[in-house]
DNA sequence: AGCACGCCGACT
DNA sequence: GTCGGCGTGCTC
């Protein structure tokens, strides 16, 4: 027998299957973690076996025995290998790589194993009854007896201790007469999460209209993904919590995206007080121990349902039925290191795989999957109402230019005052949205026009109140805050635009005794300071929470009833297709955060451009008009979803080189797609003509970007492929060369 | 990635 | 004459 091993090196050249011999003694299976010897000296190198032979082209003499098996049982399913072949070919990326996405880092190199504890238990063929009436003189060894007797299993040491306090002596002596017997248990390192006493709720209506939908999904292969559009708080974790159930009481498994943001102790200790024992979490502020622990309770079939961010798309359920992907809208769900994969698009492969459905949940879909839906490759599911009857939070939209015209030159409009001040007297709590950190956007001269920027970014300076200096958000320069400026020498250098803090320090003037929180990535710095700052608002410890994005995303206060968005055009016009869709989305969240509960929420947009469309739809909260207006522009520049958009980003010291290599690579590209294309395909190609990016410099780095577009036909596949190809040869034209699939953000 | 093989300059 | 520079190429 033979078997197929990729190598755990992490290099092109090595980026295939290797065929090694399989000694007879040796039980070697498809998934196996091995060792082999590689290379001259026969080294040993780790491995994975990914597929086995009874017959090889290569002479069999020349191939070298497996060594030894790592893990006593195969590390990756079949299917999981089946995914990272797919990987391979849809991102370009190492074997390893993808193969790497599915096991914990700790199985790799030899690290943490599993974790062990003594235990002691009565041993075989002892009476430990007539050894209790024979130990007369020993009183503590009885009691130790008898807690064994009563337990009728092997007992932790540490847990006799801590029922009778100095019992080791009496252990010790028990072990020594041969009485009891020790032993090793494994120990599973688990997480724990609050107990919420969080019980099912009645379906609505729309609920169980969606989980019927979502069963119906997991039998249908041909419409086996559903976009649940549900408004916020329409309940779409409760219907999530259905169709769990449901999949599992047929003998699935489920698997559950969560950003990794709102992955907190409260959606878990939901899940977990639904489903017990049977859930396992993966996210990144477990312990290296943990995580492994709860890998392997997976891949041992201890636990039903996954709960984690983007990697947990990759955990080794055997039986996968459903896999959730809940706020889908999130950009965290693509990666952006290499593989830079998308979970959506790998948890549609492993149903593809597996069977059973991919539900995607969002208040706010991106775009493309309503497109999707809309056009029938998507099953649309709506729940365009709150549970319980609750309205929407009604929104108003505040002209700052008026404000300014009517005197009013501070950052909150009136009428937010207005509405700040009785909320506050009502002792409700208020939120204030803001987009930006630090105080100032910009530091200017009044004088000469002058803007205080970074030597090494092509970007201004912030400025810090809290700190007396200004700092660069790209590169974390700091400068002081010139009292001259630096141009003329004029004493009018003034700080310009907002931040958290200054929007902070603006209520603390017009409100003194109201106490506020920030939550920013400038308070954010230690661990834990997210959840502390969380729980201290929601335990009412402040009334007014003030924050950049991260208060946007499915929080749920109760006593919340307004939320101010302090400049809702500040995303609207940055160098991205997607800053319209990237705008609305984040003020649909952000007013999604009013009104909860029992009482009636209110948002009040601040804003430049009060007639922008993207505005009014959020006003409105109409997904579905944004949506007919978004499309259209889409179509027209031609931007996903009617194209595929790459961009490929140059960076290097050398201003000359970068500009040459830009548009070297460019032409020699386009020459090359062009030729790949055929005649019939010489429209399908868009290259917008190479220049300097958005952010022009970050760290001295001078930046140039090429973006390319490729229309949807049936030449696609082979376009894709001649740019990746023509990367991988041309990656290394200047200091940096990064080409990027549907990019996230473009700076 | 690692390691050997390989063909040209200054050293006991 | 040889020790060693790191360019090229291979690893079942």
């Amino acid at each position: 027998m033979y078997a197929q091993i990729v190598v755990d090196i992490n290099h092109a050249a090595v980026d295939r299957f290797f065929t090694y011999r399989i000694p007879d003694a040796l039980p070697v299976r498809v998934g196996h973690h091995v060792f082999v010897p590689f290379g001259q000296g026969d080294r040993l190198k780790e491995g994975f076996v990914v597929a086995l032979s009874d017959s090889t082209d290569l002479n069999p003499s020349l191939l070298k025995d497996v060594a030894r098996i790592i893990e006593p049982y195969p590390v990756l399913l079949e299917e999981q290998i089946r995914l990272a072949r797919w990987m391979h070919t849809a991102y370009h990326c190492l074997f390893i790589d993808a193969l790497a996405c599915m096991i914990p880092a700790q199985l790799r190199g030899q690290r943490v194993r599993e974790k062990k504890i003594r235990t002691v238990s009565i041993a075989p063929g002892v009476n430990a009854e007539e050894q209790i009436a024979l130990l007369q003189r020993a009183p503590v060894q009885q009691t130790v007896l008898r807690i064994l007797l009563n337990a009728g299993a092997e007992v932790p040491k540490s847990d006799i201790g801590k029922l009778l306090p100095g019992a080791s002596a009496a252990i010790t002596a028990l072990l020594k007469k041969g009485i009891l017997t020790e032993s090793d248990m494994q120990v599973f390192r688990k997480p724990s999460s609050p107990n919420l006493h969080d019980v099912p709720h009645a379906l609505t209506e729309r609920q169980q209209a969606a989980v019927d939908t979502i069963e119906a999904a997991r039998h249908d292969p041909e419409h086996n993904t559903v976009l649940l559009h549900g408004v916020t708080g329409s309940g779409k974790t409760e219907v999530y919590l259905h169709a769990i159930r449901a999949c599992i009481d047929a003998d699935k498994q489920a698997i559950v995206l969560v950003p990794e943001i709102s992955l907190t102790p409260q959606t878990v200790g939901r899940f977990s007080d639904r489903f017990g024992d049977r859930i396992a979490v993966l996210h990144s502020r477990l312990s290296v121990g943990e995580r492994f622990d709860e890998w392997r309770r997976i891949r041992l079939g201890m636990a039903d349902i996954v709960i984690g961010a983007r990697s947990a798309v990759f955990a080794p359920v055997e039986r996968l039925g459903l896999v959730i992907i809940d706020e889908e809208h999130e950009s965290s769900y693509q990666s952006e290191k290499s593989p830079r994969y998308s979970a959506i698009d790998v948890a549609a492969q492993r149903i593809r795989e597996t069977g059973g459905a991919l539900v995607l949940g969002s208040a706010t879909p991106q775009l493309v999957s309503y497109y999707r839906a809309l056009s029938g490759r998507y099953v649309l599911c709506s729940l365009p109402e709150r549970v319980a009857g609750r309205p929407l939070p009604d929104v108003e939209v505040v002209n700052m230019r008026d404000e300014l015209l009517l005197g009013n030159n501070g950052i909150f409009s009136d009428r937010l005052v207005e509405l700040l001040s009785t909320t506050l007297a009502k002792g409700q709590q208020a939120m204030l949205f803001i987009n930006r950190r630090g105080y100032s956007t910009f530091v200017s001269c009044r004088s000469c026009g002058y803007v205080l920027k970074c030597d090494n970014c092509d970007i201004s300076m912030t400025y810090h109140k809290s700190e007396s200096r200004t700092r660069c958000h790209y590169c974390g320069m700091v400068k002081p805050l010139p009292e001259k400026c630096p141009n003329c020498g004029k004493p009018f250098m003034k700080q310009f635009g907002i931040g958290t803090e200054q929007v902070e320090e603006a209520l603390h003037k017009l409100f003194p005794s109201v106490r506020s929180l920030r939550m920013d990535t400038d308070t954010m710095r230690t661990k834990g300071s997210y959840e502390r700052i969380l729980s201290a608002f929601a335990a009412g410890q402040a009334q007014v929470l003030i924050g950049t994005q991260m208060i946007a995303k499915g929080h749920d206060f109760p006593n919340v009833t307004l939320v101010g968005v302090v400049a809702a055009d500040t995303t609207l016009n940055l160098p991205d297709y997607r800053s319209p869709e990237r705008t609305f989305q984040l003020l649909t969240q952000v007013a999604g955060r009013a009104g909860r509960d029992e009482m009636p929420g209110k948002v009040v947009l601040q804003t430049y451009t009060p007639q922008h469309p993207i505005i009014r739809f959020a006003r409105e909260q109409n997904y579905p008009a944004f949506y007919q207006y978004e499309i259209m522009e889409r179509r027209k520049m031609l931007y996903p979803p009617f194209s595929l958009f790459l961009r490929v980003v140059f960076a290097d010291r050398n201003e000359e080189q970068v500009a040459d290599a830009c548009i070297a690579y460019s032409k020699a590209l386009e020459a090359e797609l062009r030729n790949a294309l055929g005649p019939d395909g010489q429209n399908d190609i868009l290259l917008l003509v190479a220049a300097e990016a958005p952010i022009a410099r970050i760290s001295g780095y001078v930046r140039y970007q090429l973006l390319i577009k490729l229309l949807r036909t049936r030449r696609l596949p082979s376009a894709v492929r001649t740019v990746y190809d023509f990367h991988s040869a041309h990656s290394d034209v200047c200091a940096e060369v990064q080409l990027e699939l549907n990019p996230q953000d473009m700076y």
